[in-house]
DNA sequence: GAATAAATACGCCATTTGCCCTATTGGAAG
DNA sequence: CTTCCAATAGGGCAAATGGCGTATTTATTC
């Protein structure tokens, strides 16, 4: 059995949706929303799920912000993409948030189905029109910054040094005695740099720092 | 009636391309070529044509080259890529050269000429898998070389996943909840990711996996 | 039918990490 | 001159990680 979801706010296509799923025994449509924040309570219950279809303009939280949340939080979990709209700016942003992909709400029931299966068998759900927009983009690669990621970040040199050397993998007694420091000396930084960039754990610090551009 | 041209270096394999486009009565194969410098010569003559599926690797001319030229010159023939190699450089520089599709020459006739029809609608032909190896490729566009790194490193499926999932920064038990295992059996996983990989930490392993493309 | 590989799972143990606390020094900003 | 902050350094502790065993089940391959 397919176990999916589905979010969107326009509860006239979200019921479209699930119509043209009905059609195949294999899937079941396991729980909807209306929002992003609605589908992460309901992930936070239970996250036994195979793919999500997801709206891209939604209130609250949008597709594009769900889509990277979730993708952080259950890797596992396919998301495509099931909008009306197909501009560049919306493919580019989702893809980058994680989507596995991108078709359009006019889409029939086989193809839908179908691109469901190819999803869950490790390939990308796309709309030829779609694919020709990714296309595009690959051969003229536009920088399109992210507008959410505004929050500003100072490290200091020092840290920055420190994160460098994170990044290649290395513990905190080899990054110690790299830059000629107290063990003790590298963990406060680090600890400062996790506070600074609100993460965690090693990973997710060089994660983000290469996000925004700073290593 | 849709002017169809062949170019591969294969007879036996060309053969079956036409034998499957004979299913369609508004295809016609105008002409095939048996490398890039055939089918130029070809073009000189007549470019009265809608369509090319191209192999990749050919003598004298290559399906990469041959696509740069073509589309040069004619601008308004399609070209789909159609061979038996999905590795991503030849992918890159494919889509690079111009190339409006990617198919695997194991497509089914039916496959094949809707990707056909849908290239000459103005969108893309993709296999599922190549499309998802463009996905990736648009978020990580640093990935491109590397021809030296070919050491032979085979995941199974279930590694990859893991991988996938340390590669968000997510500690043993998170990823033990999220695919439904004991976080012992993640943590043998985690061992042999660590072994056929040949490194030591959680960090090492998400650098080198992203150097491979196996994320 | 036997061998192999993959996926599953548990235990032990040393090391590393992440997070809390405090503390000194030196330079910059007010 | 005082305040603030970056950089330095250390202690303590719980949790996570990495490396080593072993073991069963299920496919697949030979």
């Amino acid at each position: 059995m397919i176990k999916v979801a589905i979010v969107d706010d326009n509860t006239f296509l979200l019921h479209a949706i699930k119509e043209k799923l009905s059609f195949f025994d294999d899937v079941i449509v396991k729980h909807a929303s209306i929002n992003g924040s609605d589908l992460l309570i309901k992930l936070e219950e239970n996250h036994n799920l195979d793919l999500i279809l997801m709206d891209i303009e939604m209130p609250v939280l949008n597709g594009i912000e769900t889509t990277q949340m979730v993708k952080q939080k259950y890797p596992h979990i396919k998301i495509v993409m099931l909008t009306a709209f197909d501009n560049d700016e919306h493919i580019f942003n989702a893809i980058k948030a994680g989507a596995d992909g991108y078709l359009l709400k006019e889409i029939n029931p086989k193809d839908l189905y179908e691109g469901i299966k190819e999803t869950l068998n490790g390939g990308a759900a796309m709309n030829p029109s779609i694919a020709m927009k990714t296309l595009k983009l690959l051969r003229n690669p536009i920088d399109i910054k992210n507008p959410c990621d505004q929050e500003e970040i100072s490290l200091s040199d020092r840290e920055v040094e420190v994160l460098e050397q994170l990044s290649k993998g290395l513990s905190y007694t080899v990054i110690a005695s790299n830059l000629f420091l107290s063990p003790s000396t590298v963990r406060k930084h680090i600890e400062n740099i996790y506070k600074k960039l609100q993460v965690h754990s090693k990973i997710e610090a060089v994660q983000k720092a290469k996000n925004h551009n700073i290593i």
